[in-house]
DNA sequence: TGCTATATATCGGTGTTCTGAATATCGTCG
DNA sequence: CGACGATATTCAGAACACCGATATATAGCA
């Protein structure tokens, strides 16, 4: 799972939320160090929906504009705690080998 | 920076390695969950030493087998430890709201 | 001789993301 | 009224990393 997938399925924990919201959501999640492009966020939408992980919950018209809102499955918040669990233990093995480099290395 | 990615790298922080060396330490890393491809190792190598976070440091013949081992950069050694503050932080901030997700949360 | 392990290397195909443009509606400013 | 910015979505094309298959070669074992 890329990081835009991972933030996207993290943005909606919080709740329902239709596309254009999540574009702010995950620039606030990652303090503003990924930039998700609307391309790449329908896409991950559609690839999501397909796999279960996401599901389409109605649309709402405010101020004649459409919204499509998205809510995260069962599924999908399995997924995400699975690979949550499976990216933190990877940075600890890799802090761990950082810690045992500069020791023996130095700076 | 993809999972095969930065396993080579952190494998590398153990000392410089030859190829089919960097396949089973980043199988052992990941705990035989990543089973390194062939096709990705020598595209990440060469992908990586252009741009300057590994360096091929000499070959070697071994029971007339050649081997080409590649070490970790300075560069490389901190772009990695960033790498992983990111990804800590990341998986932190989602572990944080799948736990509020199970409380039965409304943010 | 054939099989396995070691060791390096290339290539085509696939999936995810990025880039960039196009479409549409509403409110506001001049 | 008409231009413009904000909201909201769609899509085509390209870039990039990864995967799987394939190829080469040496050494050891049955």
């Amino acid at each position: 799972m890329r990081e835009p997938t991972f933030l996207v399925l993290a943005a909606l924990l919080e709740g329902p939320k239709h596309g254009y919201a999540l574009l702010s959501a995950v620039n606030d999640l990652s303090d503003g160090r990924v930039n998700l492009q609307v391309g790449t966020l329908y896409g991950a939408l559609d690839r999501l929906s397909r796999s279960g992980w996401v599901m389409e919950s109605g649309t709402e018209i405010v101020d004649g504009r459409h919204r499509r809102y998205f809510t995260l499955t069962d599924t999908g918040a399995r997924a995400l705690a699975e690979e949550t669990a499976r990216v933190t233990a990877r940075a600890n093995k890799a802090a761990a080998l950082l810690a045992q480099h500069r020791k023996g290395f130095a700076l």
